[in-house]
DNA sequence: AGCCTAATAT
DNA sequence: GATATTAGGC
């Protein structure tokens, strides 16, 4: 699709309109809140905020469709690369395992963790690595302790997992898999674990988990109900849940996003 | 419409 | 190297 671009790009290149004949667009692109809210000049430069959250809703949830009109700048704009923190993916395992396998897919985790500005597709890129480190372990797991090369897999080291992960598989007998005692419990409440060099931390929003059921279990009524009706229990409403962008070593913008602080 | 996998891009 | 995006199939 995108071959060579090189070529006719530096021409086209040249006949690009200045950033002030722009702005004016952009400028409708982007709430003044959210300009206010992360800094961002109008003219040149042209690169802009994720916005990560929705709106200080009190109690309730946010409204799903984009009506208003007046402002959604979110599906224009281009997130930073998010940062998988190893309290982020605790979060991410534990949707998992309180999912259960069967209904563990990138929509229903990520309406699990609760954490804005993720999206689905951050999740399904990370389950899908996720699922091949799991079949990697699948392999391995007898024997000697560890599979493969830590170096590569140290996100997903941090976090245990579950047992009926790893050995699940056919649909026949599914339904004798022991109790796992997958205690959520435990961890600290520590923060910025992957940045080095500066703040990284990010409050998420709000949430826990209702019941600690495990894998093996589906929930027979809790599948349809209204597509933003997920239950979220726990601590209530942070006014503003942070989502904390900078720049890394590369020059990439990345996102910290902040998993419960309350796990 | 979402999901999955594999491949490829940034 | 980690994450994102895309393609193609279901």
């Amino acid at each position: 699709m995108r071959e060579d671009e090189s070529n006719w790009f530096s021409k086209w290149e040249d006949e690009l309109p200045s950033p002030e004949d722009l702005m004016p667009l952009s400028q409708t692109l982007i709430t003044p809140d959210l300009a206010i809210a992360f800094d961002i000049r109008t003219p040149n430069n042209h690169q802009q905020q994720p916005p990560p959250s929705s709106q200080p809703n009190s109690g309730e949830f946010d409204s799903p469709e984009m009506g208003a009109g007046a402002d959604e700048p979110a599906r224009t704009l281009k997130r930073p690369r998010l940062v998988w923190t190893p309290q982020l993916h605790k979060r991410f395992v534990d949707a998992v395992a309180h999912l259960g396998i069967k209904n563990a897919v990138p929509k229903t985790i990520m309406q699990l963790m609760s954490v804005d500005g993720l999206t689905r597709e951050n999740v399904a890129s990370h389950l899908q690595k996720y699922r091949l480190y799991l079949k990697r372990m699948q392999g391995l797991s007898s024997g000697s302790g560890s599979a493969g090369d830590p170096a590569t897999d140290r996100l997903f080291a941090s976090s245990p997992v579950p047992a009926h992960f790893l050995h699940q598989g056919r649909p026949n007998s599914d339904q004798f898999l022991p109790y796992v005692p997958v205690a959520a419990l435990q961890q600290q409440q520590q923060q910025m674990a992957a940045v080095a060099g500066h703040h990284g931390q990010l409050q998420p929003r709000y949430g826990h988990f209702g019941s600690p059921r495990n894998g093996q279990f589906e929930h027979p009524l809790l599948n349809r109900q209204n597509q933003q009706m997920i239950h979220r229990v726990g601590a209530p409403v942070h006014p503003s849940s942070y989502a904390d962008e900078f720049e890394s070593a590369n020059g990439r913008r990345v996102l910290t996003l902040f998993p419960t602080g309350d796990d």
